[in-house]
DNA sequence: TTGAAAGCGGTACCAG
DNA sequence: CTGGTACCGCTTTCAA
């Protein structure tokens, strides 16, 4: 257990000072201070034999930059988050920058711990959900005001960098095409962890039938919980409704995998009998038998253009707020079809 | 933007010196330095109406701590590592640690990075999969010279911390099974990153044909790349061959899943005419239809059991190396039956 | 019980 | 072009 080596003792072996070791690392970056090749080379050569590696917490004591990001996710189940994660990491890695990550699971306590690591510098800047927009309103305020970068998706803060994912845009397509497809009787599985996540889509399912004439019987919309399960069960009652419904639309994915099977345990053909969709495009839509028609929100390129917010945000904090869209697309696989009644 | 707080300010502000403040903060924990109930009001009145944060940095700097654990994933496309994820993130949480994750893809370049950063002291630990053991031997033993805490997972080094996970004993399992149900015709698919990975199930299944007098053919065996449209496309050169396979045991689940996928596309009732089983226990195994037999690893508890380990071992860096077994376990589903044949 | 002061490892200014 | 040096914010002896 060797004490660690400092930039001294690359100074030492060397023969230079301290300071010029620091230029070579830095490589007379900010201010033009050159240094001799041949110096260069005995300072590089003394690094490489001792194994030097500047320790990162005393670079951010006087940088006030660790080169950390932070990511929040609201839930480690739904591999919609999974795809924003990889977008960071790639793009954190890209930049030498180390990815933190945390899991809400939308407990206050959990999302104020993120906010905690970026007052305490333990992260240069924060991605997060802004799931209750006033919740964490305040130490939000706290941190901006403190100049800290913090970029929100799946709800903005006015003034502030955010990724936006206009689910309604998606929502209304795929309203479009059901309805297209002669589908009345259109039901939907509202299954979140909080009551507000993915209230567009619901808004629009309403609309789109409101503006087709179709009355919305309430029981066609079932709200429950975010997981397949739940998903699961809340198929099993809508399939057992009379008449039944000729569609199914969840929430996201996970919910129309959950229709999915239920369909299939009732021996339902789908999409003969019924047709199924969801949001997200998550990997395993296409793992499914029958594939599963949904709205692309790509979830990789949210997170690198989250991470590209941030990173720009703290390259230029004096910036203004900037916006990036990630627009939905509808994918049409196997899952959807005519209406068994058309 | 604020200049930061600093415990000068809270020092000040409470009329005390910046020791008393430290002390405060850290409860008088190890040397017994005690403080007068009515100064630590004060102080913590101070930190409170600053909002005092201490800075992460300059504590790491003198502690040579920085209260983040690092994790290395191979593959971000495969749930069961998410399943690791969320258990060192819980640990992590649980203990007031952070989680900085990296994902390899494999590439040495990227592991790499990762031993860097507990070079330079941006994590205090790392968990990180031990692939190709020799490959980044030099700088492990080079890290556990200066005392870095190191744990890993799927593969070992004598000596050192290690979460062991005996796919071979689930794949004995599995075998058996499979063998009971009188299929003699088992295919495997062997779809990985790396040749090595998963070796440890292809020895056990051509062991188990062997002790059962049934002759391992080469073209039951099919090596492929590690993503579902691989194990999809290995599964439909299996479902071509004459006499055609009974079983089809994937590597992992995301290979049988591919596996379920081709069969339905050609017809084939599951478990009726072929049965299908993987490796992990992914959750998406219940989300098909039919449900996945497969041996479970619980990735989650690995998570854990690997975070406890690096945790230990940074409390106590002396004590004799630690290993943790996560068992496997044959969980039985809708995908397998009896051989069409018996 | 509290305060003064010496670093922890680097960075960046200023002088030479 | 290089060296000396004053910090960055916090912890931890050692004295008072």
């Amino acid at each position: 257990m060797g004490k660690r080596v400092t930039q001294h003792d690359v100074a030492r072996r060397a023969g230079v000072s301290r300071a010029t070791v620091s230029y070579v690392i830095n490589d007379y970056k900010r201010g033009r201070v050159a240094v001799a090749a041949e110096t260069r080379q005995r300072v590089l050569a003394a690094i490489e034999e001792l194994g030097y590696q500047p320790h990162a917490g005393a670079r951010s004591l006087r940088s006030g930059l660790c080169g950390a990001i932070g990511l929040l996710i609201p839930d480690a189940n739904n591999p919609h988050y999974w795809g924003i994660v990889r977008g960071v990491e790639a793009l954190a890695r890209e930049h030498a920058r180390q990815l933190v990550l945390a899991i809400s699971g939308l407990e206050p306590e959990r999302e104020w711990q993120a906010l905690q690591a970026l007052a305490q510098q333990r992260i240069d800047g924060l991605i997060l959900p802004l799931t209750y927009p006033q919740r964490l309103a305040n130490e939000l305020e706290a941190l901006h005001q403190q100049g800290s970068a913090i970029v929100t998706f799946g709800g903005m803060i006015p003034g502030r960098d955010t990724i936006i994912t206009p689910y309604e845009l998606g929502c209304e397509q795929m309203m479009d095409y059901l309805l297209s497809l002669e589908h009345r009787r259109i039901a939907f599985i509202h299954g979140v962890a909080a009551p507000m996540l993915g209230s567009d889509r619901l808004a629009v399912y309403r609309g789109k039938l409101a503006a087709t004439g179709v009355p919305v019987a309430e029981e066609w919309i079932i709200h429950c919980g975010s997981t397949f399960e739940d998903g699961l069960e809340a198929a099993g009652r809508l399939l057992d409704l009379r008449p039944r419904p000729t569609a199914i639309l969840g929430v996201n994915d996970i919910m129309a995998l959950g229709a999915l099977r239920a369909a299939a345990r009732q021996g339902l053909r789908v999409p003969h009998d019924l047709s199924v969709a969801g949001f997200d495009d998550i990997p395993m839509t296409t793992y499914v038998t029958p594939t599963l028609t949904t709205v692309r929100i790509n979830g990789e390129e949210m997170g690198r253009r989250a991470a590209e917010l941030l990173l720009h945000r703290l390259c230029e904090p004096e910036c203004p707020p900037q916006q990036a869209y990630v627009l939905p697309c509808l994918v049409i696989r196997e899952s959807t079809g005519p209406s068994p009644e058309a």
